[in-house]
DNA sequence: GTCTATACACCGATAGAC
DNA sequence: GTCTATCGGTGTATAGAC
């Protein structure tokens, strides 16, 4: 077995993410990743055991980058806008659903999803409850359920927008702009800033 | 060309339906369709011209139920409600995911996942604008934003759930509760009716 | 560590008998 | 309308040379 790690373990995931994301998991063949990356099909079975679980190595770290991207946008200024900026220019939103449809259907892969969900859900609600203590908009909305609500609607916002689909997207993206100032004003200590 | 509507027809596209739910379009083969209804694999081509085709034609009738229960579901007393338990019980959050999932590579599917989309949005547009004059709950969220947020939220609850995931939801339910509750009052006409 | 070669199963789609 | 039989292609995974 060949050193997760590598250049070539690199690699591969690399490979793997881009076929889902361009063709879906239907395409996603041993051939097709070492094709990606110029190496024989042979290769790809001495860094990884099977098929299943290079996927299983491919969301991990796609997992692991983006609950970086979360806690360091939930430590700057800005928090709420920082993350759902994150949420809504996440991983394409074809390759969630990718492994969205895997997980339910490869052992272990179900087990990584949970686990990053609940993460990201997790550093989602410490943040609004900070950014709600310190701001004076009231409202009786509990954390847990706006954390649900952005991941939700930024899954959904993004995978209509690559669909061709725009009815409704206006309308919501001026409400989330209308929330977000209410809780997390861009200008809240500069009362004179400049617009924009 | 078998004739659709037929027996046959209907058995196939039930077929694909069950696999696409239970093992997903990777195990979405015209040898298991024929399995699941048995007949012979060859028969399949005789009713659709391609397995492309058969999928077009599975999620174009999935599709037609739904936008059906949905426009019940808008007439009916409590349309609100009802529309909300069309969405979280609608068809299996896997078998979404994996139209999801192909409407980006079969041309021809994707401009009815469009279709479908925009439709049942339109429903519930429309829905929540008659249920909004008729209340006296005072609120600023346009009927366009609150039908993306419903339909995004309970496709997330859904996939969450079957998927094994529970944090946030619980306050996200309470919230939704609350809300309809607000707009569409469950006794509204009748202030002593019995609870339940 | 990377390769050639191969075993064996399954795929979509078609030819053509009944 | 339903079948048997088959073509050419591709899949996972492994054996074993270098």
């Amino acid at each position: 077995m060949g050193p997760a790690g590598s250049d070539n373990w690199h690699a591969m995931l690399d490979g793997a993410e881009t076929i889902l994301r361009e063709e879906g998991h239907a395409a996603l063949t041993s051939r097709r990743v070492a094709d990606q990356i110029g190496v024989k099909q042979r290769l790809v079975y001495y860094y990884f055991r099977t098929m299943d679980d290079l996927i299983i190595e491919t969301f991990r770290r796609l997992s692991e980058r983006e609950l970086a991207r979360l806690a360091n946008a939930a430590g700057s200024q800005l928090p709420l806008r920082q993350i759902w900026e994150v949420c809504v220019n996440t991983a394409d939103a074809r390759l969630i659903s990718e492994f969205m449809a895997l997980a339910t259907r490869i052992d272990g892969l179900g087990k990584e999803v949970i686990h990053f969900i609940e993460s990201s859900r997790a550093i989602q609600i410490e943040a609004i409850r900070k950014a709600s203590s310190g701001s004076k908009a009231d409202h009786d909305l509990p954390a847990e359920a706006l954390a649900v609500l952005a991941t939700s609607v930024a899954l959904a916002l993004t995978r209509e927008r690559q669909l061709g689909v725009r009815s409704g997207h206006p309308e919501m993206h001026g409400l989330i702009d209308r929330f977000l100032e209410g809780l997390e004003p861009r200008y809240a200590a500069i009362p004179d800033a400049p617009k924009g």
